[in-house]
DNA sequence: GATAATAGTGACAAGAGTTGTCACGAAATA
DNA sequence: TATTTCGTGACAACTCTTGTCACTATTATC
């Protein structure tokens, strides 16, 4: 094998194995020592963090920035990422900021001048709207790693309610329209809670010793099986206008609740919770006469109080 | 200069110089013809796509497929790049869809196991929640990579018209709220306008030879110098309870119109185009008695006469 | 049809880089 | 103190890299 062949190798054995003698990798690849304490020098010199230690069980270590075997991208490849972490600009937080832009600049060092124009020339042309915030979510890296390896986490809720901090071990973290939010298990309320990640004021692993739960199969996209069912629901019926299909597409949160008829009009029905009901009722008189509530009784009058109410206003 | 040194300097070269004679490398390089004919057949066994031709004017080519050379990450940039494609994967249509999958494979594969895992772990922890929508938009590629080549595109737009098709110049695309968009020259209409890319029925290059338009100024940021300013506008006020500025905070289309005072309570001040009243209307009766309306008289207008339409299908 | 420009091959020797062996040193551990 | 481990230097054997030279083949141009 040739000796840049066996260095690639050698770098993802290294990765793999974390911890290793000399003597030991030289037997595997078949080479000396000699040639291997060579080897793993070269490496060192090529970037991989590697440490050790002379005595019995001492020997080399990987140290946490591992560095992965170099990879040749296409062009086509390269766009595409760039793509991609562009697409995430207008979020004034994100977990991975530093580390995607280094990740960027080592293409763009490795780039000649045509593609880079290229990607530039791309970079004002390609955009995904996001509400801008002003809040900034500084914990999400430390929320998500949480998620990740199972661990407690102690967090400032908040300031206003001057509570002493509360434990949490989150179970993900997901981006709605511009906020991030951390559904988690709250060993304060004893149940599962979504935070909303820009009001956390602190995070830190929790030190008291407090006993994570096994978690391990519960993520984002089975995480309705923890939170609570809405207790009661109800059934929703409204007539749509052709317009009002339009404007219900539009919103589309609704989603599955949204039928169309063949001439344009259509109607919502499915379940939605009581507890929901302030909230359709606002949703329904933004429609205006667009919609025809029919179903149920109890969202019918919610709206007529609220018109009385807001009327008021604007005798 | 080491051979390995060498040659990833003579792959930037090569991709950078697009076409070149073996002899013109050698002198560079500072090596003999044979040496660079070798170091070129290595280029080629590891995948760069040269081709030659002999004879006078004839030399080396790059093919189209160009590839970057080996750019060794560190573990936690794959990761940040992982995470950045994985945040667009509700996107029914995205350009580039295969290349990312494709760069992501190359990584997956130079991967040792535990990181792997790290990964896996991570993709079902954080989400980018977006509307999925049914609607595919086939042709987002073809309609960047006019934007950014200033080229003219035939394409068919929403088939009821019956229309012949449309020749438009694209300035770019974005996305909003899970639909695409592309704002464009309309050769038909004569203007900008912007258009919804799952209602594009089909694209192709024009091969009329229609003179393009000058757009290299015009990209996603400044778009809104061509596109017709508002022609009226009218300045809003409106008062807003402690709840009212919660709400236009989560909306936050409004951005910029939303001021706070210390006790929490705000207001929306601003210019808004005549245009949108309707609209507007509907969203203050949407927040309901937690706003008022000041100005302009025609919205509190608006609002009313809407509002004895909506009571209508209530009574 | 001759000429020049270009890629491409094979052989070989000089030179540069790689490897293994050996001798030895230094630090940590039991 | 013996053992385990990393680490270094020297050197010979070996392997790879490079340049030179001789030669072939193709194609454009005069």
């Amino acid at each position: 094998m040739s000796k840049s062949k066996r260095l690639l190798e050698l770098m993802m054995t290294v990765n793999r194995k974390r911890k290793f003698t000399v003597k030991e990798l030289a037997m595997e690849f078949g080479v000396s020592t000699r040639t291997m304490l060579r080897d793993l020098q070269e490496l060192s010199e090529l970037g991989v963090p590697l440490y050790s230690e002379v005595g019995p069980h001492g020997g080399y270590q990987v140290l946490k920035e591992r560095i992965l075997p170099p990879i040749a991208f296409s062009e086509e490849e390269a766009a595409a990422l760039f793509f991609a972490v562009y697409a995430l600009r207008h979020y004034s937080s994100l977990p991975f900021e530093a580390e995607s832009a280094s990740a960027l600049d080592k293409f763009y060092l490795h780039m000649s001048g045509d593609v880079r124009d290229r990607i530039d020339e791309m970079k004002n042309r390609v955009d995904f709207v996001t509400p801008t915030r002003q809040q900034e979510s500084p914990y999400l890296s430390i929320l998500l790693e949480a998620a990740v390896q199972q661990k407690v986490l102690l967090i400032q809720y908040e300031p206003r309610g001057e509570e002493a901090g509360r434990k949490i071990q989150p179970i993900g973290i997901y981006a709605n329209n511009g906020l991030w939010f951390c559904p988690a298990y709250c060993f304060l309320r004893k149940d599962f809670r979504i935070f909303r990640c820009d009001r956390i004021q602190s995070a830190a692993y929790d030190v008291d010793g407090t006993e994570p739960m096994d978690l391990r199969h519960v993520h984002l996209e089975n995480k309705e099986l923890v939170f609570q069912k809405e207790k009661e629901s109800t059934q929703l019926y409204a007539e749509l206008s052709r317009k009002g299909v339009q404007m219900c597409e539009a919103v589309l949160w609704l989603g599955s609740h949204l039928n169309i008829r063949e001439d344009g009009t259509g109607w919502l029905e499915g379940p939605i919770p009581q507890s929901d009901l302030a909230f359709y009722a606002r949703f329904f008189i933004g429609l205006g006469n667009e919609a025809t509530v029919k179903h149920p009784t109890e969202l019918i009058d919610y709206i007529k109080r609220l018109f009385k109410e807001i009327m008021s206003n604007y005798e």
